[in-house]
RNA sequence: GGGCUCGUAGCUCAGUUGGUUAGAGCGCGUCGCUGAUAACGACGAGGUCAUAGGUUCGACUCCUAUCGGGCCCA
């Protein structure tokens, strides 16, 4: 007996138990321990930040994540999966700095900063319950236990040991550079972050006077968007081969793009065409070095020219004057010409965004507020030409998302990726992305259009950069780990470390490696005696945290064992994220394991080298998802289903079905609790209906796989068919998985299951009906079993819980040797001897009859309880004559029709269509395509039939008197129904149906209504299936006579012991209406 | 402003090196089934494959431009 399976299947009340189950018998554990030894199947988890709630988002990624090293482990493979977190970063410090209400680095200065990273360390975490419940109950098997921790000892120690790497090999730099800066927070963000915060915003827009020194008459001008940059201003800049034009404007002079006259006017109370009179017109080159007259003289740029023209080629004419304001200090271009051109350097704004004492207008004013103030000042001193609103796209924090960015020149460290361009290129060559596009797309533009890596923050959390800078020659070192630190000559400092663990025991080891304890830490310098050596202050970006967990994650190099644990687990076979991780954790990955360990030998060991690709071979690559909206996942919108009640309503494994098989990952999904029922309904209701048909009968008729009885038998047609589609289906479903498909792996399932559903199970249901056992209905039970026990195992890494379900029921309970979960069982393998093409092919054009003959009858009217006489079956290919002539019974059935013939008069109902196969003749006639296509569809169809049938070739004669001859792969015959017909056609075959209708078959189809009329009436009273009645109805005739016909057929259909036939029954009885014809009925139950 | 990507039925999405009747589910309509049953099934309507050009014997598919959405970057 199998256990008896619920009408009403709750799927989240059964994921829950199958949960305790998993935990109690410690499934996971055993799947991994079973393969111990076997090939390794390298997975990465990219590390999530836990210090936010989880949303759906999180869903997919971890499904996809879940469902490959599933299937890998089924089909063999080793597959360990280790968690991560990402802990430190700018994300952390946000948090904790919204909690204690302060914002600025000064204020975390005041707060603290070794009560600062305590909080930023406790707080990583707050979430990691809620994070682990949707890991659990989703079913993504993973190793929580043993998750690798960013700010672990052992992980930053191996974060360091990268850095060290590339500071000897002078990959690690400081240089001065603009960078984006965040004023409020004192540091430097990387492109990445800064790309989070673009925001839409209306700037002021001025156009300004720089007088020409040895001219005041006469004025430059320029163009600006931030004003507050003006008084740093060092040069002006013009495009060499750009025409310059002085124009006259009332009193005085200016100097500026020819093209940009009518735009710069615009606006002012001058028409251009009467009022500016141009005086000359010059190419750029011819003004360099000009000397102006500086807007503000609060300091003089130092160190290199200043106040002079010089010609710059990024100088575009778009908007602007075509001359435009220099400040080294604050733009990246303008840094780099500075450089170029040898100009001086003048910043007058301080690193928290305040102008410096020596402006003294607006000492301590945040520099962007001062713009108004600015501009009344340059408006007052008579240099405001201009002044307008300018909208556009500009940078805020992406943390604190009232704070400006600004470009700023600093002192920051940068690796030299620049450097590995073409490794990286070469490395990403040989990945397999899904989708494709991204390698050469996103992702390979990304690596082309590459920059040095701008690496530290002068932040607090984070892993501290591992330089010590000696402090009379500046000179620097790289350390390695800790224990390299502390056997540095005279250290010290590791007291502070000591006394505030004594103060507080709870501290955690790991902090000790941190800033503040880290800082204290000193000792005598190599390089000058008697100086020290001191840590330089800053931390690091916490994206190449996240870049090293390849060999971060086992304290690599310094752990004991980590060494072999690396080479044994690198590259990843598999990794996933979402399209956002291009500039994230994808690159940082790549850029990272290539420059330390390249493409060399393999011969060379697996520490200095490794063949490319490397860290991961496969990728994936996630849509984003969005809301029920189709807009961005919001908190405060709420345009989505939580998680967690997607769970409690529809269960886990319908949100896990809706995301593999609803579209291909790399679609940007809509989260709606509506599609993932529908799917669910698709997929996983239709096939527990399957399941629950065959428990039910099964149990009925006490059969089971293990009976001795049971095995050997002859199967039917059908039975070896669906035994077809499902070996071909297992093979399908490998070959996708195996590509990293999962998509059309669930499309192949869902098409299996519903022909199970659809087809075989309703075209064997009267056998399962059938009373007593034979060995028919023993082989229509010994293949549906099959069908469900194979689809057990292969749909377990996508719905693992329903998998359970099935496994645990029809074969676990039978076999008490079967592993003890589907998720411990191989993944089935596809007997290519049991797929029997011709079957499949033919059962295609069977159920293909089958729909074409109901379709002709809803054309026609005729309801299939109306049985007809005929149908007539014309072919397109004859071929198929001979072994279709088996099959029409049941097409015979399915109809509900007589008899099925082939149509022995094919012409009355059909004309023949000979197409060209345009594959077939496509590349060997061209340009006589266009004339085979015409002289086949003037040809008599019938006549070409007959002639290919007979010669197995054709001879088309084309209007230019030339012919081709056409063989039987170079044509299809189609067929076309002639009208007056109740006929449908499909490609290969027109069925037509035979619409007379006799008396007998009329009463046959009154008698059908009669039976419906009463089941109806069974189940509106909801009698038990096995009830019997006395049914008493009053009908007039043909209806009664129709009755008393097929008096025996209705009575045994409907469980009626005793039907009477009378007249008068008014009253009493059920009126109803067949054909037309009023009908009363009384229905009484017997017993 | 640049790069990438998407635009296919009312909705959500598939569509395999270019091959001539472009598919599915939902929704809608019609019907059926009533011993899987508060389910289920069949059939149908619905498409200028965003628009305009181009390449080709042939374009949803390749190219160019435009429009619109998304992402990434400036």
């Amino acid at each position: 007996m199998f256990k008896e399976v619920p009408a009403q299947f709750n799927f989240p009340a059964t994921e829950a138990e199958i949960l305790k189950f998993w935990e109690s018998a410690d499934i996971y554990a055993k799947s991994l321990r079973q393969r111990e030894g076997c090939t390794p199947f390298v997975f990465y988890e990219g590390p999530p930040t836990a210090n936010g709630l989880p949303h759906p988002g999180h869903c997919l990624t971890r499904v996809i994540k879940d469902v490959f090293p599933r299937y890998r482990t089924m089909t063999g493979h080793y597959c360990q999966r280790k968690a991560g977190w990402d802990t430190h970063g700018l994300p952390v410090e946000g948090e904790v700095c919204k909690e204690l209400g302060i914002h600025t680095k000064r204020q975390i200065e005041e707060y603290g900063i070794e009560r600062f990273i305590r909080l930023c360390q406790e707080s990583v975490f707050r979430y990691t319950r809620e994070w682990e419940e949707l890991t659990r109950r989703l079913g993504f098997w993973i190793d929580l236990s043993d998750a690798y921790v960013t700010y672990r000892q052992s992980y930053v120690e191996s974060v360091w040991w990268a850095l060290a790497t590339l500071f000897r090999k002078g990959l690690l730099y400081q240089g001065h550079k603009v960078v984006w800066w965040w004023p409020q927070g004192g540091t430097a963000l990387s492109s990445g972050e800064v790309g989070q915060g673009y925001r839409e915003v209306d700037d002021p827009s001025i156009t300004v006077r720089f007088r020409l020194r040895d001219d005041p008459k006469t004025s430059f001008l320029a163009w600006t968007t931030t004003p507050w940059t003006l008084p740093s201003n060092v040069a002006l800049a013009v495009h060499p081969d750009v025409d310059y034009a002085r124009v006259e404007v009332g009193g005085e002079a200016f100097i500026l793009a020819r093209e940009l006259i009518p735009a710069v006017f615009k606006g002012l109370p001058v028409d251009p065409a009467r009022d500016v009179r141009t005086a000359g017109v010059f190419k750029g080159c011819t003004l360099v070095g000009k000397a102006y007259e500086p807007l503000f003289r609060y300091a003089e740029p130092a160190g290199g020219r200043f106040w002079e023209v010089v010609d710059a080629d990024f100088v575009t004419l778009d908007t602007g004057t075509g001359i435009v304001h220099i400040a080294p200090a604050f733009g990246e271009d303008d840094y780099r010409l500075a450089r170029e051109k040898g100009l001086g350097f003048l910043q007058l704004v301080a690193p928290d965004g305040t102008f410096v004492p020596a402006v003294t207008d607006f000492a301590g004013r945040f520099c962007k507020e001062a713009d108004g103030d600015i501009i009344r000042k340059l408006k007052d001193s008579g240099a405001l030409l201009k002044r307008e609103q300018y909208r556009h796209d500009y940078p805020f924090c992406w943390r604190a998302e009232e704070d400006p960015l600004i470009q700023y020149a600093r002192k920051s460290w940068f690796i030299r990726t620049t450097a590995f361009r073409d490794a990286f290129l070469a490395n990403n060559a040989r990945i397999h992305w899904l989708p494709e596009h991204i390698r050469d797309g996103r992702f390979g533009n990304f690596l082309a259009d590459n920059v040095d890596w701008a690496l530290s923050r002068e932040r607090f959390w984070g892993t501290p950069l591992p330089i010590w800078e000696c402090e009379r020659t500046g000179r620097q070192e790289a350390v390695a780990s800790y224990a390299e630190l502390l056997a540095k000559r005279g250290v010290s400092g590791t007291e502070v470390w000591e006394q505030a663990r004594r103060a507080d025991p709870g501290l955690i080891e790991d902090l000790k490696v941190h800033k503040p304890y880290i800082d204290a830490i000193t000792y005598d310098s190599p390089f000058a005696p008697g100086a020290r050596m001191r840590r330089v202050p800053e931390v690091i970006d916490c994206w190449f945290d996240s870049g090293c967990m390849p060999f971060a994650q086992w304290g690599y190099p310094h752990v004991p064992g980590s060494r072999e644990l690396f080479a044994s687990r690198f590259p990843a076979d598999f990794i996933s994220e979402a399209i956002d991780q291009t500039r994230g954790w994808f690159y940082t990955l790549l850029a990272i394991s290539t420059m330390l360990f390249g493409e060399q030998d393999p011969a060379a060991g697996p520490e200095t080298s490794r063949p490319y690709p490397h860290p991961f071979r496969n990728c994936i690559v996630l849509g984003l998802m969005a809301g029920e909206d189709g807009k961005k996942l919001s908190k405060s919108k709420r345009n989505y289903r939580e998680p967690g009640y997607i769970f409690d309503r529809e269960g886990a494994d319908a949100m896990r079905w809706s995301l593999l098989s609803g579209q291909t990952p790399w679609t940007g999904v809509r989260f709606k609790e509506d599609v993932i029922a529908t799917d669910q309904r698709e997929f996983l209701i239709k096939l527990y209906n399957v399941y629950s048909f065959f428990v039910i009968y099964a149990n009925i008729d006490g059969w089971s796989p293990a009976d001795g009885a049971a095995g050997g038998e002859a199967l039917s047609e059908l039975d070896r068919w669906m035994i077809a589609e499902l070996n071909q289906t297992v093979a399908d479903v490998r070959a996708a998985m195996d590509r990293f498909e999962n998509h059309p792996a669930c499309r192949r399932l869902v098409d299996f299951v519903d022909a199970l559903s659809n087809w075989y199970v309703r075209r064997s249901r009267e056998r399962f009906w059938r009373t007593g056992m034979d060995p028919d209905k023993r082989a229509a039970y010994r293949t549906l079993w099959e069908c469900l026990r194979t689809l057990s195992t292969t749909i377990a890494p996508f719905v693992p819980f329903f998998a359970e379900t099935l496994y645990q029921n029809l074969v676990r309970s039978q076999f008490p040797d079967a592993p003890e979960s589907v998720h411990l069982c191989d993944y089935p393998q596809p007997d290519e001897s049991r797929i029997d093409r011709t079957l499949l092919t033919r059962m295609a054009v069977v159920r293909e009859i089958a729909s074409l003959g109901r379709a002709a009858r809803t054309e026609a009217r005729l309801k299939v309880r109306q049985p007809l006489a005929e149908v007539e079956i014309v072919l397109a290919d004859p071929a198929h004559q001979a072994w279709l002539a088996g099959h029409l019974p049941l097409i015979a059935e399915e109809l509900n029709v007589k008899r099925v013939e082939f149509a022995t008069e094919a012409e009355r109902y059909v004309r023949y269509l000979v197409r060209p196969n345009f594959k077939s003749i496509g590349s060997r006639f061209r340009q006589d395509v266009p004339a085979i296509k015409e002289a086949l569809a003037r040809s008599d169809g019938a006549a070409l039939r007959d002639r290919l049938e007979r010669d197995g070739a054709i001879d088309l004669e084309l209007a230019a008197g030339r012919s081709v001859r056409l063989t039987g792969e170079d044509v299809q015959i189609a067929l076309e129904a002639r009208p007056g017909w109740a006929a449908a056609q499909g490609p290969r075959v027109v069925v037509v149906l035979s619409t007379a209708l006799t008396d007998e078959l009329k009463a046959e189809g009154l008698a059908r209504e009669v039976v419906h009329l009463i089941q109806t009436q069974r189940k509106n009273r909801q009698l038990a299936y096995q009830a019997r009645i006395r049914v008493t109805l009053d009908a007039p005739e043909p209806v009664a006579a129709a009755v008393e016909a097929h008096r025996r057929y209705i009575c045994d259909e409907t469980l009626c012991v005793d039907l009477r036939i009378v007249q008068g029954l008014a009253e009493a009885g059920h009126a109803e209406e067949i054909e037309g014809h009023p009908v009363r009925l009384r229905l009484e139950v017997v017993s």
